[in-house]
DNA sequence: CGGTATCCTAGGGGATACTG
DNA sequence: CAGTATCCCCTAGGATACCG
């Protein structure tokens, strides 16, 4: 409890308490269908909710949604509803969520880059002790 | 099925497969124990077991070592055991691990520059219908 | 010290059906 | 079209106890 870190400077590099805002984030954006959503409206530009859904391989109804809503409450994107028959549902990148954008850029980068690289050392592993 | 990606470009922006690279990196380390993992160990460098239970405030025993296990199959930590009594476990980062730095340090200066925002986000979606 | 092994529960997440 | 509601399974993950 000796090492009281300074609001904002929380999570310096010394302890990763529970609260800190690295570990808020991983929280907040760590999930798959978060992550992969801000990229595909970062790319696409707005989309409608069937868009989305269709960008997206093998995410249910609910949990687009559900991911959708979560990040609409942190300020990440709006949600713009037109109330036609049948209703159109727009989202969009807030400013906040657009500078999400280099990051997990970098993050597909390396994951094109290092990938196979994970791949050799994950056959290595388990051929070396199948049994694990 | 039209749009085929190519091999290394896969998951290049138009779709999100199941299998593309930036899902299976997501999945590798999107966990919130393996990359404050990652971290700590870049920052002190190799970490005992314990040193490294002791830097990440909550994490339980099945937890560290369950991410170390698949962190040292994936080929991002080495581990090093000394039959000493008792026995000294040690962990570092492989080149590979290292190469996650940079994108998790620009992870971190993200959540200490945004945080704030997302939770004045949350704290107005919440006022406007506490009910949601 | 650095782990397994076991038990247990909350929540993630799919499938399906219904609605404005 | 874009959801909500319900059911139900299954894993993430904590707590506890034991071991080399």
């Amino acid at each position: 409890m000796g090492t009281r870190v300074e609001p904002g400077m929380s999570c310096a590099y010394e302890a990763f308490t529970a609260d800190c805002p690295s570990r808020r984030l991983l929280e907040a954006i760590g999930n798959k269908w978060v992550s992969l959503s801000i990229v595909a409206l970062g790319v696409h530009g707005p989309l409608r909710y069937g868009e989305l859904a269709a960008q997206i391989e093998g995410v249910s109804q609910k949990m687009l949604t559900q991911s959708l809503r979560r990040m609409e409450r942190d300020g990440l994107v709006t949600r713009t509803v037109t109330p036609s028959v049948p209703v159109r549902t727009d989202y969009e990148l807030t400013p906040l969520g657009r500078s999400l954008l280099p990051l997990l850029h970098e993050l597909k980068d390396w994951a094109q880059e290092h990938m196979p690289a994970v791949d050799a050392a994950r056959a290595e592993y388990d051929a070396a002790a199948p049994s694990r």
